[in-house]
DNA sequence: GAAGTCACG
DNA sequence: ACGTACGTGACTTCA
């Protein structure tokens, strides 16, 4: 063992990879260990089941784990990081992590190792279904034979070194070497950290919700029953389309899906709400029933045995644009639209007396992205003076005094403003609002004319993607745009709206990613007990420690205000409180 | 496992 | 004349 740590320890960079008997980093176990820093060889560790055994073993190689200039290769390292750090043991120095390099090589593709490696080494590896089955005859790693662990953990800790390499190429060839090194790799270790942290929840006051929101849906159900004149499954879209528009007729021409079924889409059934109360029933019962299964009913079952905590998995390699999400639970679309939805944002709360909850949210960030990219000097103005930029765009387009813009016109010019950002069209937008197509047509129209430069840029990105095929982020990342010069003018219409959309939406991404590093960069610097617990999308979520609430303030708004330049100013809101919601 | 729906930015 | 706003994840139904 001593020697095998001496050995690792001369080598420049080292793959590794965790076997453990449990894709939950909180519940799993070491099983073994693989290294390869040489294509084609590779060596295992079993590791026993008795836990000090292992840590013991483990802490001979702290000296390879904690060496910081000892590159660390690895597949979806996030993982084996978080399985480390229970064993007490912090991966430092650099880390290559085949699955965000190629995420950078090409957001779309998938990234898994199988994928990689037949794509660039031409390898199919060996599936770990062939070890431990699947569905209900699946087993633990720890139950499969050592000579097939070490077969299977060798040649994954093999190939991932391999990839590596090309890998290295491929990001320089594409200069995305520093979103790589100083921006992805950082910061898979600050999701790391805040993924272990978890997020406190208030178990009882959700239960209690669930109570109240049981008795309203059961009443909606009774009513919607009665109305029908018979019961059945409300939740199925396909009998409640039956009841609606076939049995009780309530439209001449009910809108299908392409399956040819009738739609009960939302947008479609708010039309006729007012009109038949059965459908303002039928969309308050799907409300609360959305409620209470995906959030009142299933976060009590995530609360983790381990940390009585809430433990989101930040996917680091999921969106094209550059953006994160959020699963097992997606902590990133807790309700708070509806004043039923907000309710739930209160059962977020600080771990104990001694802290409180802080939200912090960027302003308005992807307008201001746009602005800046297009330089459209009557947007960035706005954005200079601090003005309400919805405000500031309706008295813009329907030529008004900015003080005598109506409620409508600043809604209508707010819709417009996020519209814009999506490549909307006038149907799109008479759609989304009551105004007609022919109105949304000169709306849009106007808008235009109020911000040539804008139309400009978005022109100019398009043709970005047509010659180069793909389109960049301010900070180089790419995202490839095949369907750019399609001869389908669907399929090339969405890549044209994709050309402006994705550096605009990867823009606010790559920012609060800096930002994200430097806050914990700060804290740690700073040595501060408040951690960082959530992102989502443009807003972070801290678990302060009350006698460094302004410090934290300060240093956060500061820290994402900051993290990137653009002839725009950033703009951040605080919000404290003893739940998530008090924190908006 | 696909389809439909709906929660968020 | 065409179809129609970007990016996600989770739940339920149903084949």
């Amino acid at each position: 063992m001593k020697l095998f740590t001496q050995k690792l320890l001369q080598q420049p960079q080292v793959c590794f990879d965790t076997e453990t008997t449990s894709l939950d980093p909180l519940e799993a176990n070491l099983v073994g260990l693989a290294f390869s820093w040489e294509a084609h060889k590779g060596f295992y560790i079993s590791l026993p089941e008795d836990q000090e055994e292992t840590s013991e073993i483990l802490s001979e190689l702290k000296a390879f784990f904690q060496h910081e200039g000892i590159e660390k290769v690895g597949q979806n390292l996030k993982y084996d990081l978080k399985v480390l750090h229970r064993y007490g043991i912090e991966v430092k120095g650099p880390c290559f992590d085949t699955m965000l390099a190629h995420y950078l090589i090409n957001p779309d593709m998938r990234h898994n190792l199988s994928v990689l490696s037949e794509t660039y080494l031409n390898y199919t590896p060996i599936a770990i279904e062939t070890l431990i089955g699947k569905g209900k005859q699946k087993i633990s790693m720890r139950e499969v034979a050592l000579d097939q662990q070490v077969a299977y953990a060798v040649e994954d800790a093999d190939l991932c070194f391999q990839l590596a390499q090309q890998f290295k190429t491929e990001l320089a060839a594409a200069g995305n070497e520093s979103l790589f090194v100083d921006m992805e790799a950082p910061l898979l270790r600050v999701l790391a950290g805040m993924e272990l942290e978890g997020i406190n929840l208030d178990v009882a006051f959700l239960n209690e919700l669930s109570v109240t929101l049981d008795k309203d849906i059961l009443q909606l159900e009774k009513d919607i029953y009665e109305a029908a004149g018979e019961t059945f499954n409300i939740a199925s879209p396909k009998q409640l389309g039956d009841i609606l528009f076939g049995k009780m007729q309530l439209v001449e021409k009910p809108k299908k899906t392409k399956t040819g079924q009738y739609s009960t889409a939302e947008d479609v059934l708010s039309y006729l709400a007012k009109e038949h109360k059965i459908i303002a029933d039928v969309l308050a019962y799907r409300g609360l029933a959305k409620l209470k299964s995906t959030y009142v009913d299933a976060l009590p079952l995530q609360v983790s045995a381990q940390t009585g905590r809430v433990h989101t998995d930040y996917m680091q390699t999921v969106a094209a644009t550059g953006r994160l999400s959020s699963n097992n639970p997606n902590l990133q679309n807790i309700p708070i639209r509806t004043e039923r939805g907000k309710q739930i944002r209160k059962a977020f709360i600080p771990r104990d007396q001694e802290h409180l909850l802080l939200a912090a949210d960027y302003s308005q960030i992807e307008l201001r992205i746009i602005a800046a990219l297009s330089e459209e000097d009557n947007m960035i103005a706005a954005f200079k003076e601090g003005a309400d930029i919805h405000a500031a765009t309706a008295a813009k387009v329907f030529n008004v005094p900015l003080e005598s813009v109506s409620r409508e016109q600043r809604s209508h010019a707010k819709t417009v403003n996020f519209g814009i950002i999506y490549g909307v069209s006038a149907f799109g937008l008479s759609n989304q609002t009551d105004l007609s197509r022919a109105e949304s047509k000169a709306l849009i129209d106007t808008y235009y004319e109020s911000y040539p430069k804008l139309k400009a840029y978005m022109n100019s990105q398009v043709n970005f993607a047509r010659e180069n095929g793909y389109v960049e982020t301010v900070l180089g990342r790419r995202r490839y745009l095949k369907d750019i010069n399609a001869n389908n003018a669907i399929v090339r219409g969405a890549a044209e709206r994709n050309a402006v959309n994705a550096p605009i939406q990867g823009s606010a991404a790559d920012i609060i990613k800096l930002a994200m590093i430097a806050v914990q960069k700060a804290l740690d610097d700073q040595k501060l007990r408040t951690k960082m617990l959530l992102q989502v999308h443009d807003e972070l979520v801290f678990d302060v420690y009350k006698p460094e609430l302004e410090q934290v303030k300060a240093l956060v708004k500061s820290a994402m205000e900051n993290a990137f330049t653009l002839t725009v100013p950033l703009d951040v809101e605080l919000g404290v409180g003893e739940n998530w919601l008090e924190a908006h």
